[in-house]
DNA sequence: AACTATTTATAAGA
DNA sequence: TTCTTATAAATAGTT
Protein backbone atom coordinates (compact mmCIF):
# COMPACT_ATOMS: atom_id res chain seq x y z
CA UNK A 1 0.00 0.00 0.00
CA UNK A 2 1.36 3.52 -1.17
CA UNK A 3 2.21 5.92 2.07
CA UNK A 4 2.58 8.61 -1.19
CA UNK A 5 0.08 9.31 -2.60
CA UNK A 6 -0.68 13.21 -4.68
CA UNK A 7 -2.37 16.01 -2.30
CA UNK A 8 -5.64 16.04 -3.54
CA UNK A 9 -7.99 16.51 -0.88
CA UNK A 10 -10.79 14.19 -3.22
CA UNK A 11 -8.60 10.99 -2.48
CA UNK A 12 -10.80 10.57 1.36
CA UNK A 13 -10.80 6.57 0.74
CA UNK A 14 -6.90 7.00 0.59
CA UNK A 15 -6.23 9.36 3.22
CA UNK A 16 -8.73 7.38 5.47
CA UNK A 17 -6.82 4.52 4.99
CA UNK A 18 -3.44 6.21 5.18
CA UNK A 19 -4.67 7.39 8.77
CA UNK A 20 -6.19 4.12 9.61
CA UNK A 21 -2.26 2.38 8.84
CA UNK A 22 -0.30 4.78 10.58
CA UNK A 23 -3.03 4.55 13.37
CA UNK A 24 -2.44 1.02 13.17
CA UNK A 25 1.52 1.51 13.25
CA UNK A 26 0.82 3.91 16.09
CA UNK A 27 -0.58 1.44 18.14
CA UNK A 28 1.71 -0.91 17.39
CA UNK A 29 4.85 0.90 18.58
CA UNK A 30 2.73 1.69 22.20
CA UNK A 31 1.91 -1.34 22.56
CA UNK A 32 6.15 -2.23 22.41
CA UNK A 33 6.73 -0.10 24.14
CA UNK A 34 4.40 -0.92 27.03
CA UNK A 35 5.47 -4.24 26.99
CA UNK A 36 9.03 -3.22 26.86
CA UNK A 37 8.26 -1.03 30.11
CA UNK A 38 6.71 -3.85 31.96
CA UNK A 39 9.18 -6.44 30.97
CA UNK A 40 11.93 -3.91 32.11
CA UNK A 41 10.21 -3.58 35.72
CA UNK A 42 9.80 -7.08 35.88
CA UNK A 43 13.90 -7.86 35.25
CA UNK A 44 14.60 -4.88 37.58
CA UNK A 45 12.33 -6.95 40.25
CA UNK A 46 13.23 -10.30 39.37
CA UNK A 47 17.33 -9.56 39.65
CA UNK A 48 16.76 -7.53 43.09
CA UNK A 49 15.34 -10.71 44.26
CA UNK A 50 17.84 -12.89 43.08
CA UNK A 51 20.61 -10.99 44.67
CA UNK A 52 18.35 -10.68 47.93
CA UNK A 53 17.31 -14.54 48.15
CA UNK A 54 20.68 -16.08 47.10
CA UNK A 55 23.24 -13.45 48.09
CA UNK A 56 24.87 -12.54 44.90
CA UNK A 57 25.20 -9.06 43.40
CA UNK A 58 24.26 -8.62 40.15
CA UNK A 59 24.26 -5.40 37.74
CA UNK A 60 21.59 -5.44 35.23
CA UNK A 61 21.93 -2.63 32.43
CA UNK A 62 19.33 -2.14 29.63
CA UNK A 63 19.31 -0.17 26.36
CA UNK A 64 16.03 0.85 24.95
CA UNK A 65 15.26 1.15 21.41
CA UNK A 66 15.54 4.46 21.42
CA UNK A 67 18.60 4.47 22.96
CA UNK A 68 17.67 5.00 26.76
CA UNK A 69 20.12 4.01 29.54
CA UNK A 70 18.32 1.91 32.22
CA UNK A 71 20.06 0.35 34.86
CA UNK A 72 19.76 -1.61 38.29
CA UNK A 73 22.94 -3.19 40.70
CA UNK A 74 22.85 -4.48 43.75
CA UNK A 75 24.33 -3.82 45.90
CA UNK A 76 25.40 -1.23 43.52
CA UNK A 77 26.02 -1.29 39.66
CA UNK A 78 29.91 -0.02 39.41
CA UNK A 79 30.53 -2.61 42.24
CA UNK A 80 29.47 -5.12 40.08
CA UNK A 81 30.92 -3.78 36.65
CA UNK A 82 34.06 -3.16 38.36
CA UNK A 83 34.30 -6.93 39.82
CA UNK A 84 33.28 -8.08 36.54
CA UNK A 85 35.95 -5.83 34.40
CA UNK A 86 38.93 -6.85 37.24
CA UNK A 87 37.55 -10.25 36.60
CA UNK A 88 38.83 -10.01 33.57
CA UNK A 89 42.66 -8.48 34.07
CA UNK A 90 45.16 -10.05 36.36
CA UNK A 91 43.82 -9.03 39.67
CA UNK A 92 45.96 -6.83 41.23
CA UNK A 93 47.81 -8.06 44.72
CA UNK A 94 46.58 -5.74 46.86
CA UNK A 95 42.66 -5.94 45.98
CA UNK A 96 41.98 -9.12 47.61
CA UNK A 97 42.21 -7.91 51.26
CA UNK A 98 40.56 -4.94 50.13
CA UNK A 99 37.58 -7.60 48.26
CA UNK A 100 37.53 -9.25 51.49
CA UNK A 101 36.53 -6.24 53.77
CA UNK A 102 33.99 -4.94 50.83
CA UNK A 103 32.41 -8.55 51.13
CA UNK A 104 32.01 -8.38 55.05
CA UNK A 105 30.68 -4.44 54.21
CA UNK A 106 27.97 -5.78 51.39
CA UNK A 107 27.24 -8.57 53.34
CA UNK A 108 26.03 -6.62 56.73
CA UNK A 109 24.06 -4.31 54.40
CA UNK A 110 22.52 -7.14 52.61
CA UNK A 111 20.81 -8.47 56.03
CA UNK A 112 19.38 -4.79 56.51
CA UNK A 113 17.89 -4.89 52.78
CA UNK A 114 16.41 -7.99 53.47
CA UNK A 115 14.80 -6.94 56.68
CA UNK A 116 13.36 -3.93 54.48
CA UNK A 117 11.98 -5.81 51.36
CA UNK A 118 9.77 -8.06 54.59
CA UNK A 119 8.84 -4.57 55.78
CA UNK A 120 7.19 -3.48 52.13
CA UNK A 121 5.72 -6.58 51.70
CA UNK A 122 3.93 -5.59 54.80
CA UNK A 123 2.87 -2.45 54.15
CA UNK A 124 2.34 -3.06 50.62
CA UNK A 125 -0.80 -5.76 51.90
CA UNK A 126 -1.69 -1.91 53.43
CA UNK A 127 -1.81 -0.30 50.60
CA UNK A 128 -5.27 0.39 49.75
CA UNK A 129 -5.37 2.39 52.91
CA UNK A 130 -2.64 4.39 52.25
CA UNK A 131 -2.86 5.28 48.57
CA UNK A 132 -4.87 8.26 48.81
CA UNK A 133 -2.05 9.50 51.20
CA UNK A 134 0.48 9.24 48.91
CA UNK A 135 -1.37 11.44 46.04
CA UNK A 136 -1.83 14.32 48.19
CA UNK A 137 2.36 14.05 48.96
CA UNK A 138 5.01 15.79 47.19
CA UNK A 139 7.16 14.12 44.81
CA UNK A 140 9.70 11.48 45.99
CA UNK A 141 12.74 10.80 44.22
CA UNK A 142 11.87 7.26 42.68
CA UNK A 143 13.82 4.45 42.53
CA UNK A 144 14.05 2.35 39.37
CA UNK A 145 10.72 4.12 36.94
CA UNK A 146 7.42 3.69 38.68
CA UNK A 147 7.75 0.92 40.91
CA UNK A 148 7.69 3.06 43.57
CA UNK A 149 3.98 3.96 43.44
CA UNK A 150 3.13 0.17 44.96
CA UNK A 151 5.24 1.19 48.10
CA UNK A 152 3.53 3.39 50.86
CA UNK A 153 4.99 6.42 52.16
CA UNK A 154 6.15 4.74 55.38
CA UNK A 155 7.88 2.11 54.17
CA UNK A 156 9.19 4.51 51.53
CA UNK A 157 11.00 6.96 53.79
CA UNK A 158 12.59 3.76 55.23
CA UNK A 159 13.84 2.51 52.47
CA UNK A 160 15.14 5.21 50.95
CA UNK A 161 17.05 6.01 53.83
CA UNK A 162 17.90 2.72 54.15
CA UNK A 163 19.19 2.18 50.59
CA UNK A 164 21.48 5.91 51.26
CA UNK A 165 23.36 4.42 54.04
CA UNK A 166 23.69 1.31 52.24
CA UNK A 167 24.99 3.78 49.37
CA UNK A 168 27.58 5.82 51.63
CA UNK A 169 28.68 2.65 53.03
CA UNK A 170 29.64 1.01 50.08
CA UNK A 171 30.83 4.52 48.54
CA UNK A 172 33.10 4.40 51.63
CA UNK A 173 34.71 0.89 50.86
CA UNK A 174 34.84 1.90 47.52
CA UNK A 175 36.76 5.33 47.37
CA UNK A 176 39.54 3.40 49.13
CA UNK A 177 39.34 0.51 46.88
CA UNK A 178 39.64 3.15 44.25
CA UNK A 179 42.71 4.51 45.14
CA UNK A 180 44.85 1.40 44.40
CA UNK A 181 43.04 0.57 41.08
CA UNK A 182 43.63 1.02 37.75
CA UNK A 183 39.56 1.87 36.81
CA UNK A 184 39.96 4.98 34.95
CA UNK A 185 35.77 6.31 35.12
CA UNK A 186 35.76 9.07 37.54
CA UNK A 187 31.83 9.51 38.00
CA UNK A 188 29.50 7.82 39.37
CA UNK A 189 26.20 6.33 37.97
CA UNK A 190 23.94 8.14 40.42
CA UNK A 191 22.60 9.94 38.04
CA UNK A 192 21.47 7.06 36.39
CA UNK A 193 20.40 4.72 38.96
CA UNK A 194 18.48 7.72 40.95
CA UNK A 195 19.41 6.06 44.21
CA UNK B 1 23.36 -27.92 70.03
CA UNK B 2 27.09 -27.97 70.04
CA UNK B 3 28.88 -29.05 66.96
CA UNK B 4 32.49 -29.76 69.00
CA UNK B 5 32.80 -32.61 71.03
CA UNK B 6 34.95 -35.31 72.39
CA UNK B 7 36.17 -37.97 70.11
CA UNK B 8 34.94 -40.57 72.51
CA UNK B 9 33.14 -43.28 69.98
CA UNK B 10 30.74 -44.14 72.32
CA UNK B 11 28.76 -40.75 72.46
CA UNK B 12 27.15 -42.22 69.43
CA UNK B 13 23.97 -40.51 69.56
CA UNK B 14 25.60 -37.31 69.47
CA UNK B 15 27.52 -38.23 66.28
CA UNK B 16 24.03 -38.91 65.03
CA UNK B 17 22.73 -35.66 66.03
CA UNK B 18 25.95 -34.12 64.58
CA UNK B 19 25.76 -36.09 61.01
CA UNK B 20 22.01 -35.15 61.09
CA UNK B 21 22.19 -31.31 61.59
CA UNK B 22 25.64 -31.72 59.19
CA UNK B 23 22.81 -33.63 56.59
CA UNK B 24 19.78 -30.90 56.96
CA UNK B 25 22.82 -27.92 56.71
CA UNK B 26 24.26 -29.31 53.45
CA UNK B 27 20.40 -29.79 52.13
CA UNK B 28 19.66 -26.27 52.72
CA UNK B 29 23.12 -25.18 50.98
CA UNK B 30 21.74 -27.33 47.90
CA UNK B 31 18.54 -25.86 48.24
CA UNK B 32 19.90 -22.74 47.82
CA UNK B 33 22.13 -23.70 45.18
CA UNK B 34 19.55 -24.90 43.15
CA UNK B 35 17.56 -22.52 43.33
CA UNK B 36 20.03 -19.65 42.28
CA UNK B 37 20.75 -21.97 39.71
CA UNK B 38 16.91 -21.83 38.21
CA UNK B 39 16.85 -18.18 38.92
CA UNK B 40 19.77 -17.05 37.13
CA UNK B 41 19.09 -19.14 34.04
CA UNK B 42 15.45 -17.50 34.11
CA UNK B 43 17.31 -14.49 34.45
CA UNK B 44 19.08 -14.54 31.60
CA UNK B 45 16.13 -15.92 29.54
CA UNK B 46 14.10 -12.95 30.21
CA UNK B 47 17.09 -10.71 29.60
CA UNK B 48 17.86 -12.14 26.20
CA UNK B 49 13.59 -12.17 25.59
CA UNK B 50 13.46 -8.54 26.27
CA UNK B 51 15.86 -8.06 23.95
CA UNK B 52 14.99 -9.88 21.30
CA UNK B 53 11.53 -8.93 21.37
CA UNK B 54 11.97 -4.71 22.21
CA UNK B 55 15.20 -4.26 20.14
CA UNK B 56 16.56 -3.42 23.20
CA UNK B 57 20.46 -3.97 24.53
CA UNK B 58 21.12 -5.87 27.34
CA UNK B 59 23.77 -6.85 29.78
CA UNK B 60 23.29 -9.07 32.94
CA UNK B 61 26.29 -9.91 35.39
CA UNK B 62 25.67 -12.12 37.97
CA UNK B 63 27.99 -12.77 40.95
CA UNK B 64 27.33 -15.85 42.98
CA UNK B 65 27.86 -16.28 47.09
CA UNK B 66 31.02 -18.16 46.25
CA UNK B 67 32.10 -15.57 43.58
CA UNK B 68 31.78 -17.02 40.53
CA UNK B 69 30.92 -14.79 38.04
CA UNK B 70 28.29 -15.25 35.13
CA UNK B 71 27.14 -12.70 32.49
CA UNK B 72 24.99 -12.81 29.50
CA UNK B 73 24.66 -10.06 26.94
CA UNK B 74 22.39 -9.20 23.74
CA UNK B 75 24.18 -8.49 21.04
CA UNK B 76 27.04 -8.55 23.49
CA UNK B 77 28.67 -8.08 27.39
CA UNK B 78 31.04 -5.58 26.17
CA UNK B 79 29.34 -3.65 23.69
CA UNK B 80 26.61 -2.83 26.20
CA UNK B 81 29.24 -2.23 28.99
CA UNK B 82 31.18 -0.35 27.03
CA UNK B 83 28.17 1.84 26.37
CA UNK B 84 27.16 2.68 29.45
CA UNK B 85 30.69 3.73 31.09
CA UNK B 86 30.88 5.67 27.77
CA UNK B 87 27.31 7.19 28.89
CA UNK B 88 29.15 8.26 32.00
CA UNK B 89 31.77 10.13 30.48
CA UNK B 90 31.99 12.89 28.14
CA UNK B 91 31.16 12.05 24.63
CA UNK B 92 33.56 11.61 22.37
CA UNK B 93 33.06 13.23 19.06
CA UNK B 94 34.24 10.95 16.56
CA UNK B 95 31.99 8.33 18.31
CA UNK B 96 28.61 9.19 16.81
CA UNK B 97 29.76 8.28 13.42
CA UNK B 98 30.62 4.54 14.78
CA UNK B 99 27.83 4.41 17.19
CA UNK B 100 25.78 4.69 13.75
CA UNK B 101 27.57 2.17 11.86
CA UNK B 102 27.12 -0.07 14.71
CA UNK B 103 23.45 0.06 14.83
CA UNK B 104 22.96 -1.14 12.00
CA UNK B 105 25.18 -4.28 12.03
CA UNK B 106 23.46 -5.11 15.42
CA UNK B 107 20.09 -5.05 13.99
CA UNK B 108 20.90 -6.62 11.04
CA UNK B 109 21.77 -9.51 13.54
CA UNK B 110 19.16 -9.12 15.18
CA UNK B 111 16.69 -9.90 12.54
CA UNK B 112 19.01 -13.00 12.03
CA UNK B 113 18.75 -13.75 15.82
CA UNK B 114 14.99 -13.48 15.69
CA UNK B 115 14.50 -16.06 12.85
CA UNK B 116 16.71 -18.25 14.98
CA UNK B 117 14.75 -17.54 18.11
CA UNK B 118 12.05 -18.84 15.86
CA UNK B 119 13.60 -22.03 14.64
CA UNK B 120 14.71 -22.89 17.98
CA UNK B 121 11.38 -22.88 19.18
CA UNK B 122 10.31 -24.61 16.47
CA UNK B 123 13.00 -27.62 17.11
CA UNK B 124 11.84 -27.47 20.77
CA UNK B 125 8.80 -29.07 19.87
CA UNK B 126 10.39 -32.31 18.30
CA UNK B 127 12.96 -32.23 21.48
CA UNK B 128 11.27 -35.46 22.71
CA UNK B 129 12.73 -37.12 19.25
CA UNK B 130 16.30 -36.51 19.05
CA UNK B 131 16.90 -36.36 22.48
CA UNK B 132 18.61 -39.52 22.37
CA UNK B 133 21.32 -38.86 19.75
CA UNK B 134 21.92 -35.74 21.90
CA UNK B 135 23.31 -37.80 24.70
CA UNK B 136 25.41 -40.01 22.10
CA UNK B 137 27.28 -36.78 20.78
CA UNK B 138 30.70 -35.06 21.35
CA UNK B 139 30.39 -32.13 24.08
CA UNK B 140 29.25 -28.70 22.12
CA UNK B 141 30.87 -25.96 24.29
CA UNK B 142 27.59 -24.44 25.77
CA UNK B 143 26.41 -21.10 25.67
CA UNK B 144 25.13 -20.00 29.26
CA UNK B 145 25.05 -23.06 31.53
CA UNK B 146 22.83 -25.95 31.02
CA UNK B 147 19.99 -24.16 28.55
CA UNK B 148 21.85 -25.51 25.95
CA UNK B 149 20.09 -29.16 27.12
CA UNK B 150 16.70 -27.86 25.84
CA UNK B 151 18.20 -27.97 22.42
CA UNK B 152 18.10 -30.22 19.59
CA UNK B 153 21.52 -30.77 17.69
CA UNK B 154 20.18 -29.44 14.29
CA UNK B 155 19.11 -26.42 16.00
CA UNK B 156 21.83 -26.22 18.24
CA UNK B 157 24.46 -26.27 15.01
CA UNK B 158 22.11 -23.32 13.68
CA UNK B 159 22.41 -21.53 16.65
CA UNK B 160 25.81 -22.00 17.13
CA UNK B 161 27.23 -20.76 13.61
CA UNK B 162 25.04 -17.96 13.81
CA UNK B 163 25.90 -16.73 17.19
CA UNK B 164 29.76 -17.16 16.01
CA UNK B 165 28.66 -14.74 13.10
CA UNK B 166 27.37 -12.13 14.70
CA UNK B 167 30.00 -12.18 17.62
CA UNK B 168 32.54 -11.60 14.56
CA UNK B 169 30.63 -9.27 12.93
CA UNK B 170 30.51 -7.61 16.04
CA UNK B 171 34.21 -7.89 16.82
CA UNK B 172 34.95 -6.14 13.65
CA UNK B 173 33.06 -3.21 14.08
CA UNK B 174 33.87 -2.33 17.56
CA UNK B 175 37.98 -3.18 16.95
CA UNK B 176 37.32 0.07 14.36
CA UNK B 177 35.81 1.71 17.54
CA UNK B 178 38.58 0.54 19.86
CA UNK B 179 40.90 2.33 18.16
CA UNK B 180 39.67 6.05 18.81
CA UNK B 181 38.30 4.71 21.97
CA UNK B 182 40.23 5.45 24.96
CA UNK B 183 38.96 2.54 27.18
CA UNK B 184 41.13 0.55 28.71
CA UNK B 185 39.94 -3.37 29.05
CA UNK B 186 42.56 -5.24 26.33
CA UNK B 187 40.96 -8.77 27.19
CA UNK B 188 37.30 -9.68 26.36
CA UNK B 189 34.87 -11.72 27.61
CA UNK B 190 34.91 -15.04 25.76
CA UNK B 191 36.12 -16.96 28.38
CA UNK B 192 33.55 -16.04 30.66
CA UNK B 193 30.51 -15.81 28.28
CA UNK B 194 31.77 -19.01 26.54
CA UNK B 195 30.36 -17.30 23.13
C1' DA C 1 16.64 -34.49 36.35
C1' DA C 2 11.54 -34.71 35.72
C1' DC C 3 6.95 -33.44 37.65
C1' DT C 4 3.50 -30.70 39.70
C1' DA C 5 1.30 -27.26 42.54
C1' DT C 6 1.62 -22.66 43.34
C1' DT C 7 2.92 -18.17 42.49
C1' DT C 8 4.13 -14.59 39.42
C1' DA C 9 4.54 -12.15 34.99
C1' DT C 10 2.51 -10.38 31.19
C1' DA C 11 -0.55 -9.24 27.07
C1' DA C 12 -4.79 -7.78 25.90
C1' DG C 13 -8.75 -5.43 26.84
C1' DA C 14 -11.73 -2.06 29.58
C1' DT D 1 -2.68 6.10 31.47
C1' DT D 2 -4.13 2.80 35.10
C1' DC D 3 -6.79 -1.35 36.48
C1' DT D 4 -8.52 -5.94 35.46
C1' DT D 5 -8.21 -10.52 33.89
C1' DA D 6 -7.11 -14.58 31.27
C1' DT D 7 -3.20 -16.93 29.95
C1' DA D 8 1.43 -18.22 30.04
C1' DA D 9 5.71 -18.83 32.48
C1' DA D 10 8.74 -19.37 36.49
C1' DT D 11 9.82 -21.51 40.43
C1' DA D 12 9.85 -24.27 44.97
C1' DG D 13 9.18 -28.43 46.60
C1' DT D 14 9.10 -33.21 45.83
C1' DT D 15 10.04 -37.87 43.78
Amino acid sequence: MAFIEGNNLATIPNNRKRKFENKKVEDEEHKSQLSFTKRKLGLFNKVTELSVLCHAKTALIITSKDKKLYACGYPNVDTVLRHFLEGQQNPIDGEKQMMQKEEETVENLRVEYEVLQDQLKEEKKNLQVVTEAQKNSACIPSWWDDSIDDMSLESLQLFKTSLENLKLNLILSLDEKRIRSSFSTTTTNNQIIGL
